[in-house]
DNA sequence: TGTTAGCACTCAGATATATAGAGTGCTAAC
DNA sequence: GTTAGCACTCTATATATCTGAGTGCTAACA
């Protein structure tokens, strides 16, 4: 079966319906909410279509239907689609923003009021991750050769942070192979941060190595590898607007509250959203994450719906903002509301010389390709 | 009515099973558990006359007793006179936390411990204020003579912080006596810190100061108002364990439960009791505070108790830890671990010179009386 | 005078039953 | 393809009934 665009209508009928009431949405009240003069009846066939197709859900037989996590995805990514062409500005609300920013100065601070602005503004739970650098530079790479199929591979980073890892070859290597990688490995290597490690470097690289280039990609695993751990073990994060959470009758349940302020409180899971986050992002995503019900890894926000943006400051300094809330969360001015607020923060750290105690010694990156 | 000690033993008994059960009471429980062994029908009676007094009720007719916030306040009371005389010691448990604290490095991640320490070893929500300087000094004052009845005061404290206020005065005051208060106050006072201006020094100013001791009170009370707004403004305060407050119905319900987990955000009201908690101190008592039910000044806690302890770490660091959790929360297990925590991180910043980054100027006190 | 057994009474909470209404699926007609 | 109509389902709400924990009071007892 295709899903229409009068199914997708309905579609999303239902879905804003429910954002509001939180009850299961009748035929009845669809057809007069939409602008399709359709009887209920016919209402009634496409919704029994919708919920062939896995969109909608009937809590019990005689209930109105409620949109699935299957419902929300298609929403929200039709949503998405539609927002990029539209590219809208929302002026005056940034302006709001960079006043708010302009007026703090220490960054903690800074923080602490976006996520309390974004709070209030939406009702739902928010999340900021203090920046971090994401450009913490390889210093040093060591292959040695333990046997002839197996090699030590010695990374270290800034601040002599180390991580070393055996490679198991397939093949023989030689002494003077070995020698020639970690030329190739340095040479290229050295001084730059994850960012800088693009795709044309890899492969330039790879195609260097020759037969060999399966072993770059482990020693890039392995650099990742470090410089992540690096980043997020220190990681700060801020959260506002917990009580909002007894706005919506679905997650305020004691049992689920509990475990949900848990997990706000021990902040583990929003570690693992930043990072997340912060890995589509890299990979090149538009920048506005969704993670819809059980999208999320954590139990606890199985009924929630988090939406996140990465920010980023300059010089590599980057963190994320993310918003908790139920499932029926107005996904759109939700992520309005973040791209404003990316928008602002990056605005404001383009004029202002970044964060105050920040030493700017800014490298040259060698652009390969 | 008096409360002979048969009455008492009677409210320990329902105080104690209350705790545990969180039900009302009834007089054939009481009959069984105590080893007074009466009957029920003479419990009966004892309970109608604790009723009578105002320390137990019954939530409706046909249903036991459970305390009243008066009853509570006996019970703690009591149980404060009797840790006195005790004395009591709690070695091994010392010793953990003295592990615990001597494994962290930075202040901010000890207080984080200890608030998830406490919070995990009593199943109520904790709070700690970071410790901050009660020593900040004065620097100068002085009075201005606006007209004959009226002076104007004004107090400058370290890092140039200034809070004026006006005196009325009862009679006419001349240049001379001006002059004569300015120099007294400034001699006696300058480079004095909240903690050194102690009674004896105020008396002696006063005596010296003549007819216009009066004056002197004043002047004091604005000193100790700038100094309390310049330390109590930058408060930090970490909260643990909200989600305990879960595990009792009675805070549980939606919406105490969200103002509870907005008030442990917010962290205002947090503040206020630190402060009072600091006052009682100062004031002499004997560093444990509990505020029980209507006691609290905030609504959100009218159905919580709170237990405080300062702690101090030396050279005017001073901070409080905070237990809050059910009235019907175990109060002498809750005092015990405060106080045992209390002594742990006064012990500990006895042994290493107090906080890493903390510059070491201890200056001469005038030693007056 | 204090203690206790006995009994009628009260009331919250659990359980069972009836009712209303929102909403569906299906059929037959347009 | 659309719609009106109708039987059917199931939740939520209201209502009545029952149960038991617990009380207060009285009268008898030590």
């Amino acid at each position: 079966m295709e899903l229409d665009s009068r199914k997708a209508t309905i579609l999303d009928a239902i879905i804003q319906t429910y954002m509001e009431t939180g009850e299961p949405v009748g035929s009845r009240t669809i057809s007069k909410y939409t602008d399709l003069h359709l009887s209920s009846a016919t209402i009634r066939n496409e919704m029994s279509d919708l919920e062939e197709l896995g969109l909608i859900v009937q809590p019990h037989t005689s209930a109105g239907r409620i949109p699935t996590d299957k419902g929300y995805r298609f929403y929200v990514n039709r949503l998405q689609e539609k927002q990029k062409k539209e590219e809208e500005t929302a002026q005056q609300e940034q302006a709001v923003n960079s006043l708010m920013i302009a007026r703090t100065s220490r960054m903690e601070e800074l923080l602490k009021k976006v996520v309390q602005y974004l709070a209030a503004n939406t009702q739902y739970t928010t999340m900021i991750s203090a920046p971090s650098y994401k450009r913490n530079k390889v210093k040093f790479i060591q292959l040695s050769k333990l046997n002839p199929r197996q090699l030590l591979n010695v990374v270290v980073i800034d601040g002599n942070i180390v991580k070393n890892h055996i490679i198991d070859l397939k093949d023989d290597i030689t002494d003077e192979q070995v020698l020639k990688l970690n030329l190739l490995l340095n040479t290229r290597l050295n001084g730059l941060s994850l960012a800088d490690i693009n795709l044309g470097l890899i492969s330039n690289i790879k195609e260097e190595a020759g037969e060999h280039s399966s072993i770059v990609n482990e020693v890039l695993d392995t650099i990742a590898d470090v410089i992540r751990a690096e980043t997020d073990e220190n990681m700060e994060i801020y959260t506002s607007g917990a009580n909002n959470i007894f706005k919506y009758p679905e997650l305020a349940d004691g049992q689920k509250a509990s475990r949900l302020i848990s997990t706000l409180e021990t902040k583990d899971s929003l570690k693992e959203l930043v990072k997340d986050t912060e890995e589509q992002e890299a990979n090149g995503s538009d920048g506005i994450q969704v993670y819809i019900g059980d999208e999320n890894s954590d139990d606890s926000m199985k009924d929630c719906s988090v939406v996140t943006a990465s920010y980023d400051l300059g010089e590599g300094l980057q963190g994320t903002i993310g918003i908790i809330g139920p499932k029926r969360m107005d996904y759109e001015r939700v992520m309005e509301n973040l791209k404003t607020m990316k928008a602002s923060l990056n605005e404001a750290f383009k004029k202002q010389p970044a964060i105050p105690d920040h030493k700017k010694e800014r490298e040259v990156v060698p652009d390969i390709e």
